[in-house]
DNA sequence: TGTTTTCTTAAATATTTCTTAAAATAAATT
DNA sequence: AATTTATTTTAAGAAATATTTAAGAAAACA
């Protein structure tokens, strides 16, 4: 696990390099904030300690500066503060966690893990196909990166679509899709859900028709 | 926090669901070890306190099949002072703590707290999501810096959604947070407690409904 | 105990989604 | 080409689902 730590007092500093690298983690060590963003615009970290009070520019700055490049990775913050206030306005500048010092190496180590099984936890589930992107997690479609507001049932038959692309889908397993109840649909309930469908994803040939079968999703890059 | 007391006495079960209450746990109470096996699988608990003595099956059985279920909450198990020598039996078959009877509710509270620090190594205190910051040990919510007033089960719901942020959590999740007992909801509770929170938000638009699934929160700035 | 807050319920309203049916179009068959 | 058959499109009413109120019940508080 790669972690930048930023802190300038040597004493501290060394004592969280020791302390976490015994715990697996890798440490890379800085002692600026100039240094933590060059170094979080080159390298991959995973997780980041950010110490307040630094020599050059400020905790908070550092924090929004990072966040404002799209950085995402976890970020906990070490403060000597222990006001409300201040750790309120940490959290809005995009912090996920802080401690106040002095504390126990076991406990931050525990904190950063909770931090990074959090992060883990958010996986949202992507299924793709070509210029469509769902995410099972969120609930979210996106035709070319931009979102599709779907009903329920067109999501549902988008889901199936996607999940199996290229498969031909008969007619009567999408209708079961669609019909709750065995309550048998007599009407032409699924063309309406495939027509409205293609008209939000646009391209509307990538719902192919096979006459007299059922429909596929044709997934051409 | 949802918490699964399982005791047979009247007058005990009733002090402890009493104070635990008072003390923000959620507390659902059933008699038999029957109706706790029942309720573990049904329903997500986050912690149990199961009494020895039950009139239908053993404590240490009871113990046993949650365990093999796979259920892995913390359990803290109640004992009269003459069983102690069961005592280690208990802890071998899953359990995480116990307290000789008589016990005072605080130190009950104190020890269920410690088992789900624990659990969570050190969960962090404070949580962020865009403009909403909640500080789960001293249970404060913040919207924009500014604290607002959550009754328990507004509090609840919003530390789910904050906990796990554009996750769409299904209508059914949310309304077995919200009922303590496994007393099914009929009615629009759910409906009417998201609205009151959306209501102290400020920002509706925040929490999204999606149609015929269930809700989620919305993160960005 | 009485008082206050919070929770649940139910009814009225509002909104979205689904189904239906009929007309228009397209493909296959003769 | 004319006919038949299947699919697409449209629009409107029906059904499902969500929101908002308000009031009484339950719980918490003092």
């Amino acid at each position: 696990m790669q972690l930048l730590l930023v802190e300038d007092n040597q004493t501290l500093g060394q004592a969280v390099e020791i302390g976490l690298s015994q715990r697996q983690f890798m440490v890379s060590w800085v002692r600026t904030g100039a240094a933590a963003i060059s170094n979080l615009n080159r390298h991959e970290f995973d997780i980041a300690i950010l110490d307040l009070g630094l020599p050059d520019i400020e905790g908070e700055r550092v924090l929004q500066s990072i966040r404002r490049k799209g950085i995402d990775i976890p970020i906990l913050v070490l403060t000597a503060r222990d006001q409300t206030r201040d750790v309120i306005n940490l959290l809005d500048a995009g912090a996920d966690d802080f401690m106040t010092k002095p504390f126990d190496v076991n406990e931050l180590a525990a904190r950063l893990r909770a931090l990074l099984r959090r992060r883990s936890g958010y996986t949202s589930a992507k299924i793709a196909c070509g210029p469509i992107v769902m995410d099972t997690s969120s609930r979210e479609a996106f035709i070319n990166g931009r979102e599709m507001m779907l009903s329920r049932k067109e999501y549902e038959l988008l889901q199936m679509f996607v999940m199996q692309p290229m498969k031909v889908h008969p007619r009567d397993k999408l209708e079961a899709l669609l019909s709750s109840d065995s309550h048998l649909v007599e009407s032409n309930a699924l063309e309406v859900h495939v027509h409205n469908l293609r008209k939000k994803l646009g391209q509307r040939e990538l719902i192919e028709t096979i006459r007299g079968v059922g429909y596929r999703l044709k997934c051409k890059d």
